[in-house]
RNA sequence: GUGAUUGUAGCUCAGUUGGUUAGAGCGUCUGGUUGUGGUCCAGAAAGUCGCGGGUUCGAAUCCCGUCUUUCACCCCA
């Protein structure tokens, strides 16, 4: 700490127990759930060449514009990735017809570039999932139910699902027109990066956190409006499929979602207890061009470090999944030390955990550190026992002890 | 990129208007006679005061730079 010669970088963290332990039970628990839903892992490299994320995310996003880890060590430039869609994305597309109907996830470290704060890291994780196929309601409501298992399967509670729609890609210019004429006469009311927005992005001006722009943006119609019938009815049979899976959503017309790339269903999940990154997950349909080649799916990603700070929230620690203490194991005397080996090896073998002091201590301070792991029995041996081919076995709770034979224990173990 | 904020032992923090060998609590280690932890008692180890410059007779303390922490904008998971 006092010297940064042994400091991450910065935005980067170190991750140990006992934090690890929430971390473990979660890439368990996600990969039982990603099964029972038929996905499949995939794992992606961490580097591609920078043009997989500039035809994916598209190259006016922030994302790809300033946030990217990107380097030139020979012919091609090449990036870490920023998220994990677009390494899926070129995997599927390689993949011909199979990858155009295919189900997998993927877990893993990303990398932004960003000013850390709360919920955001430079090396951050995700967890996420893509769904290819033409556009269907019901394959858009699934992806919001796995979600939703997925954050119950972590004891997760008090999230809330936002969910809305981006139409199709003909409703984005009568979109954009209709807010623009709506917003217009309101102009001297936004503030002056809305007034900038209101040309550059007008969607930017609907999710705005400034009050005087939300008033606006209350008085006027919502995005929604503006698009097709065929659009409007995409999101009805979305939410009527969540309603008969039992999934409790939120339509909110001002959600907005920065990649270029959605189409139709979009939603964000937030938890009250992240501050201003309140989104822990969010997803949507998607249409990704490739080239010449162009993937249509539906997919979403969690925030590992988001979704743990909403877990804490809710009372959920690491130390609650640490694993089990096992035994430790006190060696009194050179023999007893080499024979305590001999039998770590042995009940280690079996899946145990063993702990043991492999320096030559007083028998105290052996006991102190025992005490320490927090092993609720510990095996104590000396020439004496190793004589009788018995151990003493300590109680530490009720700090009782009894002799035994070593083949009992073994057996029993 | 913008605006704030932080940095003193392993951890949590004191350190008065710049003035001798920088302190506490917790933790760690060692003891409190033969082989017994968690309580108690005694003792010990442990700090380039983030780093680099500057001002000064003298800087943990003042100034500048830099790195880092945390938070917000922005963006997003």
């Amino acid at each position: 700490m006092a010297n940064n010669e042994f400091q991450s970088l910065q935005g980067m963290s170190d991750i140990q127990a006992p934090e690890i332990f929430l971390w473990q039970m979660m890439e368990e628990r996600a990969r039982a759930v990603f099964n029972s839903y038929s996905y499949d892992e995939l794992r992606t490299p961490i580097l591609e060449k920078l043009s997989v994320f500039q035809r994916s995310l598209g190259d006016t996003t922030d994302v790809v514009k300033k946030e990217m880890y990107s380097f030139k060590p020979s012919k091609h430039e090449l990036a870490m990735r920023p998220e994990g869609t677009a390494g899926t994305m070129r995997h599927l597309a390689g993949r011909g017809e199979e990858g155009l109907n295919a189900r997998v996830f993927y877990i893993g470290p990303m990398f932004r570039y960003e000013r850390p704060q709360a919920g955001r890291k430079r090396q951050f994780h995700q967890v996420g999932v893509e769904a290819t196929g033409e556009p269907n309601p019901l394959a858009d409501a699934e992806a919001i139910a796995l979600q939703k298992s997925l954050l119950d399967a972590w004891g997760l509670t008090g999230s809330k699902i936002q969910v809305s729609t981006r139409g199709e890609p003909s409703d984005r210019q009568p979109v954009a027109d209709g807010l623009r004429a709506a917003l217009q006469p309101h102009l001297s009311d936004l503030c002056d990066d809305c007034q900038r927005r209101i040309d550059e992005n007008v969607l930017r001006v609907i999710d705005c956190k400034n009050e005087n722009c939300q008033k606006v943006v209350d008085q006027v119609p919502s995005a929604i409006e503006f698009m097709s019938d065929a659009s409007r009815a995409y999101l009805d049979q979305v939410i009527h499929a969540l309603e008969n899976m039992g999934v409790e959503v939120t339509v909110n017309p001002k959600l907005i979602r920065g990649l270029d790339y959605y189409v139709h269903t979009v939603w964000e999940i937030s938890h009250s207890a992240l501050g201003a990154q309140d989104a822990l997950a969010g997803g949507g349909r998607y249409e990704i061009s490739l080239g010449k080649k162009s993937v249509p799916g539906v997919g979403f990603a969690v925030g590992f470090e988001r979704a743990i700070m909403a877990l804490n929230a809710c009372g959920i620690e690491g130390e609650q999944f640490a694993p089990d203490c096992g035994l430790w194991l006190v060696s009194l005397g050179e023999s007893a030390l080499t024979e305590n080996m001999k039998l770590a090896a042995e009940l280690r073998s079996k899946g145990i955990r063993c702990g043991m002091e492999l320096a030559a201590k007083s028998m105290k301070a052996q006991m102190r550190k025992a005490n320490r792991s927090g092993a609720a029995k510990v095996i104590i041996r000396g020439d004496e026992e190793i004589e009788k081919g018995t151990v003493m076995v300590k109680d530490m709770a009720e700090g009782t002890q009894e002799e035994i034979n070593l083949e009992e224990l073994i057996r029993d173990a």
